[in-house]
DNA sequence: TTGATATGCAAGCAGTTACTTGCCTATAGT
DNA sequence: ACTATAGGCAAGTAACTGCTTGCATATCAA
């Protein structure tokens, strides 16, 4: 089980969540072509893989396996977990 | 300059950032005592000082040095750049 | 079945990170 | 001036991370 700061500290996975939060539900080649061709990564195919195990390990993704594709889908609900953490004090808290 | 998303990936600094949200304007020689007392954290004075550092250059802290004393400020500001750069869809959205 | 496609597993390597140890600077009190 | 207090700098080390390489598994199409 990963935690959702360290799988966030990776500006590969986060773009990769960014990637997935434009289109969701993308396999692993795909996300490897998008990586490249939009941001000039030039990963493999495993790395890339294990970002998304990590991602996934952390609840930012969840994964849906269909024949032999895997498609994977953004899930925002742990980054709750950050700002609740320490929550902004409003300054309209007298 | 250290990401704000790196300097998160830590559960000591994330601790500090919690004593701070607590009660702001902590020394040094305090945050170490707090983190020991409290958290049961046996770590040298020089290592908090380092990730304090990395909490300041994350812009996550804000200091204030008077006489030999350096005051320790929670400045949560930077957090906001972590859910707005993924803004979670408010299902009131059509 | 044969071959191509889509993905998984695991070992190894280089760079980074957290922590310690040792020494140094600066301020305050006597 | 001397001592104690509060903090800073830098080198070294153990563990971790991201990435690659090589091989394996599973699904689909002919």
């Amino acid at each position: 089980m990963v935690d959702v700061f360290r799988a966030l500290d990776d500006e590969t996975r986060r773009i990769v969540l960014d990637e997935l939060s434009v289109r969701d539900g993308q396999t692993l080649f795909e996300i490897c072509s998008m990586l490249a061709i939009r941001h000039g990564l030039s990963l493999t195919r495993q790395a890339i893989s294990q970002h998304l195990g990590v991602l996934e390990s952390a609840g930012l993704v969840v994964t849906e396996r269909r024949g032999r594709s895997k498609f994977h889908y953004f899930n925002p609900e742990p980054l709750s977990g950050i700002t609740g953490r320490w929550p902004s004090r409003k300054r309209t808290e007298k």
